[in-house]
RNA sequence: GGGCCCGUAGCUCAGCCAGGUAGAGCGCCCGGCUGAUAACCGGGCGGUCGGGGGUUCAAAUCCCCCCGGGCCCA
């Protein structure tokens, strides 16, 4: 093998070192750098036909820190995208940030020492609060791709699309403008959870938080019209709700009731008077008369405070009850609910239906009560004005009862101040009109998991219109122009068409510069002047898939469209999924993506979410400090994708352990190939091929299964399930079976085909492995590609990362041969258990095995795998035999049971247990086949059954058996003198080999061995010389004392003493 | 209140789609190996497959109900 010295062997450089590592990583870092990897992958990939568009979910830059759920959404990520580069696909891998939003506006808020809009403009001025929102996000998203980029993310870090840029607003300006041109902008008036402290409106997916609040509970008398005293009874949480009230709603199927109670008369609901009255403490009423709620309808009613509200001068003409099922329960309140367009989604949808009273708010932005609500005006809505209210109502004797009520309250998710419902005028896009578009496209998505898509499609049937408009500053501004003569609405789609009317866009597009262009009106030649709304953050994102490219004032969408893949976790089906879809059908009625990948959760270890809150937070820098990346990443890899990730670091901790079996396997290659010159490019895989041992073809078998099945699970975005056959081919079939397998091969030093096979097939397995591997864990791969295969052949590329997954060769796939194989291991697994039970070490030989299959087909495997059993038993023979041998081999004992011979036959016991230690085997034998046993005892005749005895079955001395589910494994344990010689031999081996380890010598050094001590170990030495002598690469074994610079050591074996000694030559 | 996901050994999780004697790793106990070695290997112990009902010759797996956790919606 040493025939071509001029050629470079594979390298031992790898043996050499100790495994680190983290020192691994940081070499790989730099090498990537230095070398600028990723731009030459990326270009490599640029040029290629096949396109891949991936589409990078932007994360919300809002802070430093990374979540382990956002590290996991691009650790995924990261292995798809290089999967695709290196099966040669054209990838689109720019990273994203979304940068705008109430949520950086409040952080920046908190920077500046503000507590409110009002002091946003006054003190700070928008455009030093915009100045600021920008260096935030900027400074997050530094942090964020620096750290991104030490996990080894390979994405166009220089690249990447941010929301808050020029061209990204203009391209969301395009979107508004299509929206317009279709007819489904619009402004209206709807109801909507807004925060008084941050003065805007909230979209229904933000009120996601809720606190125990305390509110007051009261029933409120509203009086008939035309009946003194008769009242409708009214149960309202919020009083401050009640100047704005407009009519009553009742259930028209439950039965409502007419009670006396002292002179006056309430009408309720029937369901809920025992409730009531019990709650006011009431013990004296009657009821008078019963009636369906239909019987109320159109009953009109005089409202308490009218006199005192300016208000209810427009709204009383509408004091009506009318039939809403839908928003009457029986099972809380009267069953007479208070309605307020203004302060209730349901209120208003019912008041636009059935009613048609103007929708009163009379909460202010800042949530003071306003002008109209006359006495109230100036009062906070849940503190000051609710107490005036109650006290002006019970002044009135409009208080039935009243107390509290402790209920969960929605909190703005930010600033944590209480929300109120108020009709406001927003701006919305008609989407639901898009619904049918929305659905069909939906169903042209791919989804993995499927169940995804069932999730999603639910969302579609609920559909609304989008309120796209946010009374705030840190957002992409509404391209909307009103005329403030005419009204007429203008949308403007592009800078461009600000050039044309003349008007030079400011250089930043945000508020408040954009706030100054004004445009001429082309109805009425009035000044135009910008609405002062943002849009909803969820629009940013949204429109990624164009917006990233530029588009449309750029190219490259209508060449990528439409999007391959997205990857996000199922926060995001209701979330990116849905908004995407939204945009795409809006702009371009399509779907703009085509895969979808929903990915879990980042819990904590206890499988709660982690909050910085619960002080349970890792962050993706505790985890790196803790553990070399590709540990986390193999580690994050392994877990099923859609489900949840429970943080474990004891998890990772066990990770570590395929590390170092995967280094040991590596290293143990490198150390012999270039031992022995080994040279891949002298003896490429074809050319042994007809040297193969059957261990050699399974192994190329194996590896091409693999490299099949790898395809087939990335291709199904089974992700983790290719961390796992890569992981476990690694340790149980290369490392635990094939290693083993091959070691005698290796270590033999003479130049023999066998061995060339060997270190043929394991170069082609760890070099394909590593391939398959790169994507999953990119450091330990690059590293041992470059120390160990780059300089042994000549025009790899650059970089494992430049270089092209394997294809699996189907001529080397042999299902018959793994599948013996696998019946070998069985096997072999029977024997070690039977070693184990017999107390017989491997090292140990054994005369012969015997194998009893159960199965049909078992048989032949397992002849034709019997070499290959031999050696893994280490026995010198494997015998076939047929289940009945091991019946027949048995001997039955009966064991009596005292307590019941005793119990039956007194004082016969003794001499029937007697009998029994005699006659052991009949006995049983009569038990096994008839459940019964007759004793002859002093000439009677006893008849036992098998309650009285323990039956065991037991094998003779020699014969020690391991009984599985498919086979009987048996060993023959009686041992010649020479298996009893060899076994001292390896004895003798071990410990040399020990020695020699100790002595740190080479492995390729020459030794001479001297042996003294017990006399069967110096016999096995003299007999076995040959074989010691080669395994322990002795030039000589001499019997006797050493010299005195020899290294000695005594030893003990089987409690026999032995003194070796071994010196170099 | 609705939709979807998860619940399997002490711990972390496969197996469920296409029903056929419950698996792995870790931990624990016992043993082995020693030129891959601050490693490694084998064996053993360990499970009402969240609970209940149904379909079936056969259910962790399919169906229904319930309990607990999660995501989303109302």
């Amino acid at each position: 093998m040493r025939c071509c010295p001029s050629m470079p062997p594979v390298s031992q450089k790898l043996s050499k070192e100790k495994y680190d590592q983290w020192r691994i990583e940081e070499w790989v870092k730099s090498f990537w750098a230095e070398n600028r990897i990723y731009e030459k992958a990326r270009d490599a990939s640029r040029v290629k036909p096949r396109k891949f568009y991936f589409l990078d979910g932007p994360p919300y830059a809002s802070a430093k820190l990374i979540h382990v759920g956002t590290a996991w959404n691009k650790i995924l990520k990261d292995a798809i995208l290089r999967y695709y580069r290196m099966r040669g696909f054209n990838v689109w891998d720019q990273p994203g940030y979304d940068t705008h939003g109430l949520p950086i506006e409040v952080q920046v808020e908190k920077s500046l020492g503000i507590r409110n809009k009002k002091e946003i403009m006054d003190r700070v001025g928008v455009s030093e609060f915009i100045e600021r929102c920008k260096s935030f996000v900027r400074e997050n998203m530094e942090a964020m791709t620096r750290q991104f980029r030490e996990i080894g993310i390979f994405m166009d870090w220089e690249n990447p699309y941010i929301t808050y840029e020029n061209e990204y607003i203009e391209a969301g300006w395009w979107l508004v403008k299509k929206a317009h041109e279709r007819g489904l902008l619009y402004r209206g008036l709807r109801v909507l959870h807004w925060c008084p402290r941050c003065e805007t409106t909230l979209a229904d997916y933000e009120v996601s938080e809720y606190r125990l609040l305390e509110d007051p509970s009261v029933y409120v008398k509203f009086q008939v019209e035309g009946e003194d005293k008769t009242f409708f009874l009214v149960w309202t949480t919020t009083p401050w709700t009640l100047p704005a009230n407009a009519f009553l709603m009742v259930h028209p199927e439950i039965y409502y009731v007419k009670v006396r109670v002292g002179d006056e008369v309430l009408i309720l609901a029937e369901p809920r008077l025992e409730d009531i009255m019990g709650e006011a403490g009431i013990d004296e009423y009657e009821v008078v008369d019963r009636f369906k709620g239909s019987a109320l309808e159109g009953l009109r009613y005089k409202h308490p405070l009218e006199d005192l509200v300016p208000a209810q001068k427009e709204l009383s003409r509408f004091h009506r009850v009318v039939l809403a099922p839908e928003a009457v329960s029986a099972r809380e309140g009267t069953g007479i609910v208070h309605s307020a367009p203004g302060h209730g989604d349901i209120d208003f949808e019912i008041n636009e239906r059935l009613v048609g009273a103007p929708p009163k708010s009379l909460v202010g932005d800042n949530g003071l009560m306003t002008e109209e609500s006359g006495v109230y005006s100036g009062l906070y809505f849940r503190g000051e004005a609710n107490r005036k209210i109650m006290e002006d109502l019970e002044a009135r004797n409009a208080v039935f009862y009243k107390s509290t009520i402790k209920h969960r309250y929605p909190v703005c998710w930010r600033c944590k101040t209480p929300l109120l419902l108020r009709a406001t005028g927003q701006w919305f896009i008609a989407v639901s009109k898009l619904k049918n578009e929305m659905i069909r496209e939906a169903e042209k998505i791919e989804w993995t998991p499927s169940w995804a898509k069932s999730r999603f499609m639910n969302l579609l049937n609920n559909l609304q219109d989008w309120v796209i408009s946010r009374q705030r500053f840190w957002g992409i501004p509404l391209p909307v122009w009103v005329c403030e003569n005419c009204g007429h609405v203008r949308v403007v789609g592009s800078l461009d068409e600000l050039s044309k009317e003349g008007v030079e866009p400011p250089r930043d597009l945000h508020r408040p510069w954009i706030d100054e262009v004004t445009l001429k009106c082309d109805k009425c030649a009035g000044r135009m002047q910008r609405v002062p709304d943002v849009i909803d953050v969820w629009f940013d994102s949204g429109i990624a898939f164009y917006a990233s490219l530029g588009y449309p004032r750029r190219s490259g969408w209508e060449r990528l469209k439409p999007v391959d893949l997205i990857v996000e976790g199922h926060d995001q089906i209701r979330g990116w999924f849905f908004s995407l879809l939204r945009s795409g059908v809006i702009g371009f009625n399509e779907a703009p993506y085509r895969r979808v990948l929903v990915h879990g959760f980042a819990l904590d270890e206890l499988g709660r979410e982690m909050h910085k809150s619960l002080g349970n937070f890792v962050s993706l820098e505790d985890l790196v400090r803790r553990y070399p990346r590709d540990v986390a990443r193999m580690w994050i890899l392994g877990n099923t994708i859609w489900e949840d990730l429970r943080f474990s670091w004891r998890g990772l901790e066990q990770m570590t352990r395929f590390f170092t079996i995967l280094w040991n396997v590596y290293s143990f290659a490198s150390t012999y190939m270039g031992l022995d010159g080994f040279n891949p490019e002298v003896t490429p895989l074809e050319r042994v091929r007809e040297d193969l041992l059957p261990e050699d073809r399974w192994m190329l078998s194996r590896l091409n299964t693999l490299i099949k099945e790898y395809h087939r699970a990335f291709q199904d975005l089974r992700i983790h399930d290719a961390v796992r056959m890569v992981r476990d081919f690694m340790v149980e079939d290369l490392s635990h079976w094939y290693l083993r397998l091959v070691r005698p091969r290796v270590w033999e030093e003479r130049d023999t085909p066998e061995k060339r096979a060997a270190y043929a097939v394991l170069y082609e397995v760890l070099k394909k492995w590593l391939l398959l591997a790169s994507p999953l864990m990119p450091f330990i791969t690059e590293y041992i590609y470059q120390e160990m295969f780059r300089g042994a052949e000549k025009g790899l590329p650059e970089s494992i990362h430049l270089a092209a997954l394997p294809e699996p060769s189907e001529s080397y796939i042999d299902l018959g041969l793994e599948e013996d194989m696998k019946v070998a291991r069985r096997v072999v697994e029977g024997i070690l258990a039977a070693r184990n039970a017999a107390g017989i070490k491997l090292r140990r030989p054994v005369k012969r095995i015997l194998v009893a299959p159960r199965g049909e087909g078992l048989e032949d495997s397992v002849r034709r795998m019997s070499r290959i059993i031999s050696l893994m038993g280490n026995t010198k023979s494997v015998e076939v035999v047929g289940i009945e041998f091991f019946e027949q081999a048995r001997v039955y004992s009966v064991e009596p049971d005292m307590a019941a011979i005793g119990r039956e036959f007194k004082s016969l016991a003794p001499r029937i247990v007697e009998y029994l230690k005699a006659n052991q085997e009949s006995v049983a034998s009569d038990l096994l086949k008839s459940g019964r046993a007759v004793l002859e005892i002093d000439g009677a005749k006893i008849e036992i059954g098998s309650r009285h005895v323990r039956i065991r079955a037991e094998y003779p001395e020699w014969l020690k058996v391991a009984d599985m589910e498919d086979f009987i494994v048996g060993i023959d344990t009686r041992l010649t003198r020479q298996e009893l010689l060899e076994g001292y031999a390896r004895e003798i081996v071990r410990r040399v080999q020990a020695m020699r380890k100790e002595l740190a010598l080479p492995v390729d050094a020459s030794i001479y061995v001297w042996i003294a001590g017990d006399e069967e170990l110096l016999a096995a030495a003299r007999e076995m010389e040959g074989y010691i002598a080669r395994e322990t690469r002795a030039v000589k074994i001499s019997v006797g004392e050493p010299p005195g610079d020899a290294y000695i050591k005594e030893w003990e074996v089987d409690s026999k003493r032995v003194t070796l000694a071994i010196k170099k030559t």
